[in-house]
DNA sequence: CGGAGTTTTGAAGGACGTCAACATCTGTGG
DNA sequence: CCACAGATGTTGACGTCCTTCAAAACTCCG
């Protein structure tokens, strides 16, 4: 039996909502179906800009497959990465609320399927159902907190540090256990991991093949592969390390 | 005739409520009247801590008069100072939201007059009044907005233009226009600069020295007056400057 | 006037960016 | 299947921005 479009992202559409939305949570049945309906679904291929910086902030979105990129240019064409965010994560809420421009640019790195509200829906949706604009808030709250720590990291600590700590994000945002290690779960170049981590890909390259040799990962082209994830800890809050 | 404590609090609070508290904006009189009936009143004497990183975040806060210091502590006891609070800035709402402990300490610069609100009434207040959490929300998402710059800044930037930048900052929030200049409102020491720009307070020193050469800044003990903002945006954005 | 807190300035050293060259891998098209 | 271009990764050498270390001057306050 052939499926449509549509049919097979329902499916994932009923799945996704199931397996625990941080912004939908405690949401009644009710409320998850009035949400949904008032969605646009869409996909965003690999390589495709969702939104971009600069540009008026109409929509928000909920991934519901795939992964999403958010970096941030500045005037003399350089780039950070602010983060990546994967299914059942939420994009593009700062710029939604504040009815501000989006702050930084969403790039899919794979084909990502979505369910999108644009401002004003959105809006009727969090009145109607006041534990949506809460869970947003938390969500928030834990994304600025986490903007808190980095940018505590970038002003306290030396590269290295600061190298262990962008890895031990990507193994809690998108670790996945293989049998040498935990691997990040996305192509991801030397040249990223110094977008996150406020450094050059030559410092990055130099310091993993350090770690390499330590055993505590495996790298190879757009690949991490953590061995010894105390050891990456270890390095990343300074505590005093072994045969040294 | 003399006055109590609390009917002096209630004429300054009558004041601020009326020029323009941005968590009110859009608020009927009748949900003024019952936010401000929910609120606790206190003050925070100069130097006494409001918050602590850590500890579980309970309350909410509106500043009717004086100026917080928000900071964040590494566990090697260095400091990076997140921002500054003045009148009718909100304070703890990250962790509020979220139900997590405070991310940083909030520390009284001077004597601070406060509403607060614990998390249990600022939910209902916002379920009853939902313009109040869509304020909350666009405050945040400017919060978040000025991390993600800093992010950038501290990653791409040499210290010269992180100082600008920070000090450019402190013009918008705090800047006070005097015969010779603007002046920054309250007293702020180079160290307190360098944990606000990601240096050392000698590097500050060193590069206010070369301002006040210049003729960009006058600087005392824990005194900026910005001369000239043109120059310093210049540096800050990293234009060609004249002179050269 | 003494002492604590703040600021200034010099000198030295190092962490890391920059420049450069090469190696390796991937995908594409002949 | 191979050649080739482009993207990615590695490594060395060098320079420099900025921290670190050190000492002294200044300011405020009791």
């Amino acid at each position: 039996m052939m499926l449509g479009i549509h049919s097979i992202m329902d499916a994932m559409v009923q799945t996704a909502l199931r397996s625990g939305v941080a912004l939908f949570e405690g949401l009644s049945d009710q409320g998850l179906e009035e949400a949904v309906a008032l969605a646009r679904r869409g996909k965003c291929a690999r390589g495709e800009t969702l939104f971009e910086q600069g540009k008026p902030a109409v929509a928000f979105h909920l991934i519901i497959a795939g992964r999403l990129k958010v970096s941030k240019d500045t005037v003399d064409g350089q780039q950070i990465i602010i983060r990546y965010l994967g299914a059942h994560e939420i994009a593009g809420c700062i710029a939604v609320c504040g009815g501000m421009p989006y702050p930084a640019t969403a790039v899919a790195m794979e084909d990502t399927w979505l369910l999108t509200w644009d401002r004003t829906r959105l809006a009727q949706l969090a009145e109607r159902y006041p534990v949506i604009g809460m869970n947003a808030m938390r969500i928030m709250g834990g994304r600025m907190m986490e903007l808190q720590s980095r940018l505590t990291e970038m002003q306290t600590e030396r590269v290295e540090r600061r190298i262990a700590h962008t890895l031990s994000r990507l193994v809690v945002q998108a670790g996945r256990r293989t049998a040498d290690g935990i691997e990040i779960d996305f192509p991801i170049t030397r040249q990223d991991l110094a977008e996150m981590s406020g450094t050059t890909l030559h410092t990055v390259s130099r310091t993993l093949s350090e770690w390499e040799q330590a055993g505590i990962v495996t790298s190879g082209r757009q690949k991490v592969v953590i061995l010894n994830p105390h050891a990456l800890i270890t390095i990343a809050e300074d505590l005093p390390r072994d045969g040294g």
